[in-house]
DNA sequence: TTGTACGCGTTATCAG
DNA sequence: CTGATAACGCGTACAA
């Protein structure tokens, strides 16, 4: 391993000088700095960073907590966060829980032993015990996606109650009475709110919905709980179904399509997201969208400035109504 | 910060039997054990990642560079290497390049200051400059999903070749004789490869595919390159296209319906991939699959034998023609 | 079995 | 402007 020794002795200069050069930190003549460069060429040398970290005490190293790479909505947020943190001169440290307490909690250790800088979390841990061993150690974090249950953690999340009353609100305003909601997973925190707020704005409106709900991220598992509920006869199938996630919500189709029935004739089914997905479908599915992208800024943005010790207001995450083919007024 | 050495003090022992509790190393007495153990948990102590590192020599850490994980069959390539990497111990630095060959530059600097023990890459570079570098530092790189130019490393990818004729083959059978490739990205080699292959099969029967290629992973991009030649009169249409993605076939899916047509008797059409995608689509899409978590899998034990100083079989990646209902023969 | 002392590559401090 | 030196936290000869 060459070092920045091997470059002092190289250069004709002290370690010292040779730091100084590389981090543009004090003063150095042009001269030097003109050999040292050049013998930093030369050798090829590259700054070790764990030797860095060691010193500075800070690692430019973050957490990202995630339950999966592949689900698309995670997938994008993943993507969105670490370009906004490799732009900050930050390297993320992916971590895929898949859905597991125990991996969560065995990776959570790692990062602390890692002595990130800061943790970005969409936890499935349902107590705090594991987060609060971070911020023991001083370690700011920002929930994403869903809050931190029993931490005072800033959240940075679309607010899932507002959009479970958008889907249902929409279909009431099309004139539609019989409601499934259809989704998964149910374990997951976003997709309760979403059907709560449905079921809200439903009961509301004096109605009220079958719902039903799948444990898997899954396109099949939704369109079999959809095949279950379309399925029954047209007295009581609901005309309309409001799928908790985009996938969720074309599995449904899917079930529709698939029993006979005309999609938005028929049966009216409205998604989750807007993630890619919504368009593939055909009809192409109406939707609420949510800003995943603006999600990851912001994120990135409220860590970095508590790891700065700064404070930084957080902007709106507004949710939009997107009106595509897969809904209409019951017949 | 928490070090060794306190826990030495309030265990009333040494750095090194900590140590030795710490590494499973070594004999220690099982009373002394329990004294250091109980210290470690007192303290909440946690070993630091970065002086192991710098005594040990082995950051633990492995480069995983790819184009993006907001595109579907990457995230899944990226769950499943970030899953078999924490398996074994460890830790992923996923490097999103967003097709940059800078940004792809940067990063390799930053895995070299880095130390990580190995490489993963699927590069947009074109020549070997920079993975030269990491093979210079003498860090095993596999590359993943499509070789590095000019350089002598293994490639776990799946043959994109073949998989461009098995594309042709299926729609020759059916008994097509007016073909179109449709597809993006178009600097993409596997992509590259899949049209190669493709349009040498169709050559081998005497015909010739009009060709258009787009340069974003982009569904819309592909759906306005189909837009342009299904418009075409009928007698000059192609009966068949090949998409070079399952996005791009179903892009090329919503432009034949968007123009009257019914898919597959007006046109058939194909992809490549089998994403999850592929069955959301109405129909659902024809492809050929390529096994990308076996893709992940073995490009992890490729890495983690090269890093081990060991050499390992690689196995095959097969691919397989799925026939769902986007393809059946010319009217 | 246990303890002491050194060095890994940097950076910060302080003296020139 | 430049250089010597002391940490940072850990693992490991080597000594006891």
């Amino acid at each position: 391993m060459t070092s920045i020794r091997d470059i002092a002795k190289l250069a004709g200069a002290s370690v010292t000088t040779v730091s100084r050069v590389i981090n543009n930190s004090g003063y150095v003549s042009a001269a030097t700095r003109a050999r040292v460069e050049q013998a930093i060429a030369a050798l090829a040398f590259t700054p070790n960073a764990n030797a860095r970290r060691m010193r500075s005490g800070n690692s430019l190293m973050v957490g990202v907590v995630l339950p999966a790479l592949d689900v698309p909505f995670f997938g994008i947020l993943a993507h969105v966060i670490e370009q906004e943190l490799f732009r900050r001169g930050l390297q993320a440290l992916i971590c895929c829980t898949n859905e597991s307490p125990d991996q969560e909690a065995r990776y959570i250790s790692m990062l602390l032993s890692q002595q990130v800088d800061g943790v970005l979390a969409a936890s499935v841990l349902e107590d705090s015990t594991q987060y609060q061993r971070l911020v023991d150690a001083g370690i700011p974090i920002v929930a994403i996606d869903r809050a931190l249950p029993g931490l005072a953690a800033v959240s940075v999340a679309a607010d899932h109650l507002t959009g479970g009353r958008m889907m249902a609100e929409h279909l009431l305003g099309l004139g539609h009475r019989r409601f499934a909601v259809i989704g998964a997973p149910q374990h997951s925190p976003p997709v309760q709110a979403r059907v709560q707020g449905a079921t809200e704005r439903l009961a509301e409106a004096g109605l009220a919905a079958q719902v039903v709900l799948g444990s898997a991220h899954d396109f099949d598992a939704c369109r079999e709980l959809a095949l279950g509920i379309l399925g029954s006869s047209v007295d009581h199938r609901p005309t309309a179904v409001i799928g908790t996630t985009d996938i969720a919500a074309i599995g449904a189709i899917h079930a529709a399509i698939g029993l006979g029935l005309v999609v938005p004739d028929d049966v009216s089914v409205i998604g989750f997201d807007d993630l890619p997905e919504a368009r593939y479908v055909l009809p192409a599915l109406t939707t609420v969208a949510q800003p995943f992208r603006q999600i990851g800024v912001q994120a990135v943005a409220q860590l970095a400035a508590r790891i700065a010790g700064d404070v930084v207001e957080l902007a709106a995450l507004p949710l939009r109504l997107v009106v595509r083919d897969t809904t209409a007024p019951p017949r």
